[in-house]
DNA sequence: GTCTATAGGTTGATAGAC
DNA sequence: GTCTATCAACCTATAGAC
């Protein structure tokens, strides 16, 4: 019944909301402890290690990022359908997980080394994935014969820094989600 | 005449090149003393402090940016021809002093206080040399009639890790300077 | 102008009392 | 399951010998 029971889940969601802001290097177990009201060796009664705060945050979202474009890929809709449907995605994830998704972008460099093995694994898997889309979509015509990979890193990186400028900017949600695609795709469409 | 005379220049270089890799917070006072065979203490012989090496690399690169944007700015060529001119500078930047670029990106929030505010103020008015030109344009119907927060905004992070995709790919110079600037502008005009 | 030694602080993690 | 106390390692920076 206690009103804030410390958890894994509680420490995961704060150090999140922490490493968001200083990265994961910056906050220490002490920070995180103290956001937590507790002491940093109270901590080590939930989790066995800080790597694995990491590991929890990042991990989680890599599963969604690579269920949700796999729905995508699977769907029976138009190239052009499909491309709106993943930048929408990466806004909607930016927007409405922020904490998690500053995590994963900047910090995935800080797990360690068999971990961020697993990690540039999945994130090639998920871009293999675009991939195919857009190759698909240059055969149909529908989108501009290009470096498939120049397309990739222009469609990804705009959109890897969006919870930093959301927050900075103040725009909203939808007009973001209408104007963001657009402004990818008239560079990738014929 | 020794041949490996240390000196602020040296210290300044070789440490953006570690920067560059793993950043600023990582990289100790004795790993850029190993890396140029001294001791860490020999160091502040040179400079005065690590963060006064951070100032040298990111204030450097800073009015080189200022310097090249005014330039674009002031010449007699159409907003088009500009708006190429201004990614084209970033994309030689980015692979040809990729260092000081990278720090200058990632590092810049590792300044102390009063330096950040001076950034942060500089980093204003490049975005404001840059919105007057993209206003000026959509007075002239040359520019998408589109939030030009958004457009700066799809500028320039598409930019800001140019750096490490170009290591990653091994892409050829003249390749991208010619492609990204027309993905970003098809975007960008009607 | 480089070195050794060290001050004074931080870190992640653990032992063991309660 | 939280705490205090502590370890061993690391950090930036300085003092002072050479």
């Amino acid at each position: 019944m206690t009103k804030r029971a410390l958890s894994r889940k509680h420490i995961v969601t704060k150090s999140a909301e922490m490493f968001r802001h200083r990265s994961f290097t910056e906050v220490s177990m002490r920070d995180i402890a103290r956001a937590l009201n507790v002491k940093a060796a109270s901590l080590y009664n939930h989790i066995s290690s800080k790597q694995e705060i990491l590991e929890l945050i990042i991990f989680d979202l890599v599963e969604i990022f690579i269920t949700r474009i796999t729905n995508t890929q699977n769907k029976n809709i138009d190239i052009e359908s499909k491309l709106i449907e993943i930048i929408q995605t990466h806004i909607d994830i930016a927007i409405n997980q922020p904490n998690a998704f500053a995590t994963l972008n900047n910090d995935w460099k800080y797990l360690a080394d068999e971990k961020k093995q697993v990690f540039i694994s999945r994130r090639i898997e998920y871009e293999n994935k675009l991939k195919q889309i857009i190759t698909e979509g240059q055969k149909n015509g529908a989108i501009r014969d290009q470096n498939p990979d120049i397309i990739i890193y222009m469609m990804l990186t705009s959109l890897r820094t969006l919870h930093l400028w959301y927050e900075r900017q103040d725009q909203k949600q939808d007009t973001l989600m209408k104007q963001i695609p657009k402004m990818i795709l008239y560079g990738v469409l014929p």
